[in-house]
Order: C-alpha cells, then structure tokens, then sequence
DNA sequence: ACATTAGTTAAAGTCGACTTTAACTCATAG
DNA sequence: CTATGAGTTAAAGTCGACTTTAACTAATGT
C-alpha cells in the first residue's frame, strides 16, 4: 500500500486566490458571509485557500453561469452540507436550473438571429444593397425568421 | 396609383399594451422616461401605443437580451434619432454588442457543459452507477472535458 | 525600524433595473 | 351619478450582487 506522502498543499492568501479565481477579495469574503466557501485559517488568523477551494468556487462560478441566483447557491450548499440524503433534492434543484437555462438558451438564439438580421439590414444600407427607404420590418419580413 | 385607405391603427392603451408586450406599466413609463420609446398622446392626456411601437419594442427587448443595458439602448436610439448620419456608429455599437455575446455564449455552453455532468454525476450517484466515494472532481477527470 | 503592502472586520454605499407609493384624474357600467 | 377600475405624475423604495469605507492589524522589503 502506497505511503501518504505528506506534500503540503499551496496555501492561497485571498490577494493570490482572488487573482487565481478573477474575483476580488471583498468578492470572496463576502462568499463566505453567504457560506458558499469556507477557507482556512493560518495560526495568524489570515485566511487561506487551497486549489480544491479553487476548484470548488470554478464549480460554484459556472452553476451561477446558468442562471443560479445566491440564494440558491446556498441551498445547494446547504444541503451539500447535509450529506448524501439530500442529493436526491440536489439532483431536482440542477435539472431545474438546466430546465430554465435551456428554456432562455432558445431565447438568446433567437434575439442572436435578431440582432444578425439587423446587422446585416446596417451592412446592407452602408454598402448601397438595401434602398434608402427599405424599413427593417420590410427586411425582416424578406426573410423567414418568423416570430 | 392606390389611394390611402385611412384604416384607423388601433391604439393600445397602457394596460392591454403592457399585456401584449409582456412588460408592466411602470416599465412602459420607465421606459418612456429613458427615451426608449415614445407612446402617443389621445385628446384626453392618455398614453396610446400602436403596433408598430409593439415592434419596436420587441426589438428593443431582442438587444437587451444579447446583453445590452439601458443605457447602451439609450445610446442606440439617440442615434437613431439623429438620422443617417449616424448609421455606421449603430452599426458598430451592435457588431460589438455582438461579440460580447459571442464570448458570452461559449461560456454559457461551457457552463452547460460542467453542469450537465455534474447531473450525471448525481445521477449515477443515486442509479448506483457510480461508487458512493468517487468524488466529482474524479468523475470529471474520467471524461474529456478539458477546461 | 519603519514604510509599504496586504489582510481583518462591520457597516454603509452603489448600481442597474425596475417597483411601489401617494395623491391625484379619467373612464365606464349600473 | 356614483362606485370601481384604469391612467397620470413625481418621488421614494427594493433587490441582487457586489463595492467602498473606516479603523484597524499583520507581513515584508530595505
């Protein structure tokens, strides 16, 4: 059986941890006021965070991404801190978050197209393809992007 | 040549406009007071809009989906009041309110990404299929999904 | 030793995007 | 003609997610 190989781990003070991550160090704190990171102390009563503290705020950081507000952040990680017989509950609260995320992924294709069509009707007017006097609406509707 | 057929357009009052657009009345107004629009006024003081301001509105809401703030919609429409003159400046600020959202969109996908694995994960958790102490960081490191 | 730079806390402030309130007037069905 | 439901305004309030401030202590380079 392999040894422990007590290597210790790197120990990030918030100024380095906050640059690692891209938040900042207000931001961090105040993560931990809303317990959704707990980092460590040094004798000195400085904080200090680990790379899987890093790991976990990248995690937390993409979960946001998709729409998660903090309060539910803290939801999760309350019942993260409950152990295994809320993963169930864990389970139910991403796939919701995954419904309501592809639900406004539709949404922003489609302001995507939008926002592609106007361009286009802009690029049309400068390079001389599209008369003077061509409303978007008339342009739109040459195309079949139906509402 | 066809004459003018003075089918009178219908008019919209703040309430059932607000219905039809899927915004408030206090946004409306809200709005209004941004400049953002520009409701109509009947003999008797009462705001009116119109379908083509239906339009436009769902235009404006397409842009602020792409990640626009009111203020930058503020900025379009000033120059959009300004007439032709300004149409190469709209079509810059909206090429680059597209590349934001470009950038913006693969990191939604990526965060689709982590989140859908980490529903497999639990997934797995709670059908057996994975042990009850392979961590997710583990898991991960088993696909392919690099950062 | 001492000047900088980094970290500590609690509390207050900011910002964007609305929402609510207050004190009105207008519209309309019975 | 009056009760009830929209609409009017300006101003204040809310909410989420931080950020800034103040008043301090710890760490570090010269």
């Amino acid at each position: 059986m392999a040894t422990k190989t007590a290597v210790t781990e790197k120990r990030y003070r918030i100024g380095e941890f906050a640059t690692k991550t891209g938040l900042s160090g207000p931001t961090l704190r105040y993560y931990e006021k809303e317990g959704l990171v707990k980092p460590h102390r040094s004798d000195n009563g400085l904080r200090y965070y680990t790379d899987a503290d890093a790991s976990w705020i990248k995690f937390l950081l993409h979960l946001k991404g998709t729409g998660m507000t903090i309060e539910q952040l803290k939801q999760y990680v309350a019942w993260r801190a409950e152990g295994d017989a809320t993963i169930t509950k864990r389970l139910q609260l991403l796939k919701n978050v995954r419904r309501g995320f592809l639900q406004e992924f539709e949404e922003l294709q489609h302001s995507m197209t939008i926002l592609n069509d106007k361009i286009d009707w802009y690029q049309g007017k400068v390079d001389g393809h599209i008369s003077d006097n061509e409303g978007f609406a008339n342009y739109l509707a040459s195309l079949n992007h139906e509402e």
